[in-house]
DNA sequence: ACTAAAACATGACAATTATCATATTAAAGG
DNA sequence: CCTTTAATATGATAATTGTCATGTTTTAGT
């Protein structure tokens, strides 16, 4: 198993301000894991005891809203952590995780962090001001939701997963949601993600192929976006 | 003017892990407001450099949507802090705060909460918590705006303001939101949220004297909402 | 107390979005 | 390779929500 020193994702997280003892404790600690698309890495109200960090794949957080469908909160992809808040509130997670493509973890003991946290005030300052962040996104989101049309918030779906996650080599989304994971984003029922999806499409604003869709015009999005 | 020793809020805010010798030099540096319904204690965008910590007083945090609409994120009152995540994002404050009600506040510069933050590991948590709890209930926010019809949106919000702010001795809610404002909390139309309320009243839900607004029936409110 | 402005209320209608039904296509498993 | 299931797609229709118009009530300022 390789060690957390030469972990190239470990610049991108919080455990890029550990010292070369913290990362070699980092590397006796943690646990290497290996999540199958689709499968659940943890689950709403689950005592996770840790946190994990995402060195390869992307994931989906969601929660289970009061009918019964899933929402997608946030996804969230290599270099970032998960259960940082549900660790420091003392709580049990409030969101479950769900890999949306292979994806390899590591996961790192609470005891462990919290030590890092108490000694390494570098370290505490950068989780807090990913959890911070965190929080700023949510607002937007939230005002967003409570405000956009459905159309709207679709297209800015579309060109936040495209400037996050970029796009494969046919010009493609990489991340590769299905309907019904994207109507659980935006917050619409599938049918109407697929109505204006296939209007996009005859606007020329999209391409779709099965799963993949292309963005062939990000202004024309932008404008019907805003 | 009084000591932060003595104040009232300290033991219900972050400030409660402060030493005593933490709670003179706090004394020394924070200056006391007095705002005025409907002022404005800082806006999106603004550079606050320090926190505020509410003595007493309602008010909202709002952020301008692209239409034009403020939409209020998050009711804050005594003995909360506002400005904490702009303070350590180091970034401008994303949200707006408005008085609904004369308030009494006090603003702590930036250097001296940094201070606490470096050496009072129990303050910084403090923190931390809190703005993991607001995190969490903007996801949970967040999920609502996404599946949630008006009609529950609004149910769900008359319950929130009884249970968090109480009511006056006549049974009315304490906080008491203009229509506009009620609307701009649950994300919908002014005119759709007092036809909502008219619809309540007229299923004896709820009473409405002018701003007044008391909870007749709480259980079915509760059914409205889920 | 009077007047102007703002807030509240309601009707009429249009636009958006959800739901149900039903094809069609794609994917997965033997 | 076939078959069963799941995902995608689209139509028809109903329900929800927004917008505009207009009237009434309340509030604030002189």
């Amino acid at each position: 198993m390789s060690k957390c020193e030469q972990c190239i994702v470990r610049q991108f997280s919080s455990f890029k301000a550990l010292t070369k003892d913290e990362l070699v404790k980092l590397s006796e600690c943690r646990t290497s894991h290996i999540i199958k698309k689709g499968e659940v890495i943890f689950e709403e109200g689950e005592n996770v005891n840790g946190i994990y960090c995402i060195k390869d794949g992307i994931c989906k957080l969601t929660k289970l809203s009061a009918n019964g469908k899933d929402h997608i909160v946030k996804l969230v992809t290599k270099g970032e952590l998960l259960g940082q808040r549900s660790m420091i509130s003392e709580e049990p997670v409030n969101l479950s995780a769900v890999a949306l493509e292979d994806m390899e973890v590591c996961f790192i003991p609470k005891t462990e962090v919290m030590g890092f946290f108490d000694k390494n005030n570098q370290f505490s300052m950068n989780v807090m001001k990913t959890i911070c962040g965190d929080l700023k996104d949510a607002d937007d989101h939230m005002v967003n939701l409570a405000q956009k049309t459905v159309k709207k918030r679709l297209a800015e779906t579309l060109l936040y997963l495209n400037d996050t996650f970029g796009k494969n080599g046919d010009h493609s989304l990489k991340v590769q949601l299905s309907r019904d994971e994207l109507a659980s984003m935006i917050g619409t029922a599938t049918e109407s993600c697929i109505r204006l999806l296939s209007d996009f499409k005859k606007l020329d604003v999209i391409e779709l192929n099965g799963k993949k869709i292309v963005l062939k015009d990000i202004n024309k999005l932008k404008k019907i976006a805003e």
